[in-house]
DNA sequence: GAATGTTTTATACAAACGTTTGAAAATAGC
DNA sequence: GCTATTTTCAAACGTTTGTATAAAACATTC
């Protein structure tokens, strides 16, 4: 049956998810391509042809790694969001901004989960395979809707529906980006991704993005 | 000899040339480890050894690509924002991220050529090889520094350098997403990538590096 | 035009790839 | 405890991969 009945959730000791879990931490880090089915399966510590048995073949696995891995994820992030929003109280752009953030970069997932999250989603946004069409439908595009929905009941009424999505991609972009280029930023900076620095730029997000420099501006402006 | 004289710019009749070309389309598109050597002789229409003569092996033709042709053009773009910077006479937050917009967005590239130089950055950043040591050093570090310089003159003395450089990584995070995450953004506001939006899009990262969404919010605040 | 240096060619190679197979082992149902 | 089903296994398949080689073709110099 395909349908399992999970007993326990302690401990992952059905072959099948086994290669779910490492064949996620491989293609996160080297890609698709980069990573053969006997790695794979080394690593799960089981045999080469437990793949085909399972998945049929390599990219019905990584489309499954989307589907019963990646996915789920995703809307822990999100539920994460609304929760937050919700808490506090009122919505405004800063608000909404904040649990935004706040969700993707500090929020439930464990620093390992978020890694290979951000790397396979920056993965299948610059060269998208099959994998996006499943992830845009259920998860990117629901989530901009509701961002969509959020802001326009506190943006004026007039605003232009192109410039709301250009502010909510925006937002966007600092989201992934603070995620996905941690090398470099932490080269550049000179800091380490420790609660404490990513408590700062959530704040930093928030205040970019309701101010942006204008408020570095303002402060000194006589 | 290794640095031949170029007679004529006109055309590529250079095996070496020809190999770095369609080698580089084919990595922007696909990556390293999908593309095979037998397929970029295939399209650069010469021997299989050709690339093993030439650069000694796959990796290297890789490495080259980044040398020859990624580097060029990060310069030129760096030139065009310059330029651009300088003509505008003052240099102020809005200028500086005006120029740095446009010089990304609509600069000196042809559309093709961004396409593919932003893949291969985004490639990069997502799963850094040992080309990306040399892009970093050479390409992004130095424009990083001259963003941190200029903006530090005309912003308040007080602020910290780590704000600063959170500014500077913000306004990154919008042009490279606005570049390489073109096809959810076509695909979410409806809008092809032509002239108009693309002047649209460097307007609204001004706007919302300079103002943030505070800028929406006070068109109609009494 | 013979000699020399450079580039291209066809072909070969071993290694690694994804996938298949059929039998062995383990598990479940009765 | 036997049967039927599911899962694992070792071995092999045919391709494709990156690289190597040595001869051929071409270009340059004397």
């Amino acid at each position: 049956m395909d349908d399992r009945i999970r007993l326990n959730n302690t401990k992952n000791n059905h072959t099948k998810d086994r290669i779910l879990d490492e064949a996620e931490a491989l293609f996160a880090v080297r890609g698709y391509d980069a990573v053969s089915v006997r790695e794979i399966t080394g690593a799960a510590n089981c045999n080469l042809a437990a793949v085909n048995y399972h998945f049929g073949n390599k990219q019905n696995l990584y489309l499954e790694v989307f589907r019963s891995r990646w996915l789920p994820r995703a809307v822990r992030i999100q539920n994460c969001f609304r929760e937050s929003l919700t808490s506090k109280g009122t919505v405004t752009p800063a608000t909404v901004v904040e649990s935004l953030a706040q969700a993707f970069i500090a929020g439930p997932l464990s620093e390992e989960e978020r890694r290979r999250h951000h790397q396979l989603i920056s993965g299948e946004m610059a060269k998208p395979t099959k994998a996006f069409k499943m992830i845009a439908d259920q998860a990117l595009r629901p989530l901009f809707d509701s961002l969509f929905k959020d802001l326009r009941s506190v943006l004026p009424d007039d605003i232009e529906e192109e410039k709301l999505s250009l502010n909510i991609f925006s937002v966007f972009a600092m989201v992934l980006y603070f995620n996905f280029a941690r090398p470099v930023i932490s080269s550049f900076t000179g800091c380490e991704y420790d609660a404490a620095f990513k408590e700062r730029l959530v704040d930093h997000i928030v205040g970019f993005s309701i101010n942006g420099l204008g408020a570095e501006l303002k402060e000194t402006s006589k």
